[in-house]
DNA sequence: GCTGTTGCTGACCGACCGGTCAGTCAGTGG
DNA sequence: CCACTGACTGACCGGTCGGTCAGCAACAGC
């Protein structure tokens, strides 16, 4: 008899093998960058430096290799990003900022994970959506919530606008951002897509104390 | 043989033959919502009602095919969006709030373009990006870019922000939106994600006047 | 009549796909 | 020493991929 090719558990914690660690790093890196089809087991296999039947040997498929992937990529992001929610201290809207400009930076810095999930998002269905929303962002777009109802209940920010609202604008100019910014830097005018920082800084800026001049 | 000379052809592009339009509408759903590499030439074939062996008499390989999906779907959502920019008069914040909302609804209305032209921008290399920004974003957005520089010069728009900046943060609500609206919609306290247009009015406005609370 | 030309098709090709299988090899407990 | 195990591999499977090609039906002009 072969190897038993059980399931791998999505909740419990499997064993991180020595040898399938190489394969979900090349599957990870190729996977991110080319999206699940374009990717064979030959090239996996390839750039891991291993055989094909070899990644057949400790993953039990093709979906389950990239589901493995995905569970690490979502896991590792999200814990990254609500330490970083929890630790702070100070005025809101400083905090706000810090996290903005961190959210910003840990997207570029972990850009494989970002586009693995990012992919996932987007062409996600109904139940994937939910379950995403559930189980991979419910916890960290919560938490950012909860920050800027303090903000509002303390009169840093203002109450007449949906704090989950004001989440979602706060992270989407980061997204856009990142999605975009190889198309940004040849756009007219957008100087600003070469320096992330300054990006994010100027963007929160402007959504803080709005574009309109008051008069 | 272009014996049709009794059709004035409107752009420099070949004609779009009457048995490969069908091909054209099928390929255009499939690539939208599976990919490229994820969708065969027989699925085509199949939804359109043809032998695959017609998409190649029409079409010279499935690189061409996808090309000139693309090309076709650019035009479009482009002349709509340059056409709805345009048109109106009137206070430049109320011209830029017309657009954003219809920006959003064009999206959520085109959603097979958008869907194809965002799968291009995100996986695009260096070249692929300056082409996309050049001769297909560049003139909306230089347009949209105008509009607001004309906001600033008659004092209704801040100057002290850059208005490419202000231009990106305008469409990046809409574009989170478009991508994450079935992720959001299970998010606590994102009620807004199951209406468009309310989505974009408090948006626009938030980000008009500011979400700092003006002491 | 014949002769292109055009739109289209079924049959087919080599390459590659995800996945299987028999078997090798190093380690290890008894 | 042996028996067993898990990591690993080359060869191979059926099936599908993108793409080719000879030919058919319809229709034009001669």
């Amino acid at each position: 008899m072969p190897t038993s090719s059980d399931k791998p558990d999505p909740s419990a914690a499997p064993l991180p093998s020595e040898g399938a660690r190489a394969i979900l790093v090349a599957a990870e890196t190729l996977f991110a960058s080319r999206g699940y089809d374009a990717v064979s087991m030959n090239a996996i296999a390839q750039a891991a430096g291993v055989s094909k039947a070899n990644i057949f040997h400790h993953f039990s498929n093709k979906k389950a290799l990239y589901l493995e992937v995905l569970r690490s990529a979502c896991s590792h992001e999200s814990a990254e990003l609500l330490r970083e929610l929890e630790q702070q201290s100070g005025p809101v809207i400083e905090r706000l900022r810090h996290f903005v400009g961190h959210h910003l930076d840990s997207l570029l810095r972990n850009e494989r994970s970002a586009r693995l999930i990012q992919r996932e998002v987007y062409q996600s269905s109904d139940a994937q959506a939910k379950e995403l929303a559930e189980h991979v962002f419910g916890a960290n777009f919560e938490r950012l919530v909860e920050l800027i109802k303090a903000g509002q209940a303390q009169g840093e920010l203002r109450a007449d606008i949906e704090p989950a609202l004001i989440a979602v604008l706060l992270l989407a100019g980061n997204i856009l951002f990142f999605d975009t910014r190889r198309v940004l830097r040849h756009l007219p005018g957008a100087d600003f897509a070469a320096d992330p920082a300054r990006f994010t800084r100027m963007a929160t800026d402007a959504l803080l104390q709005g574009i309109q001049l008051n008069k």
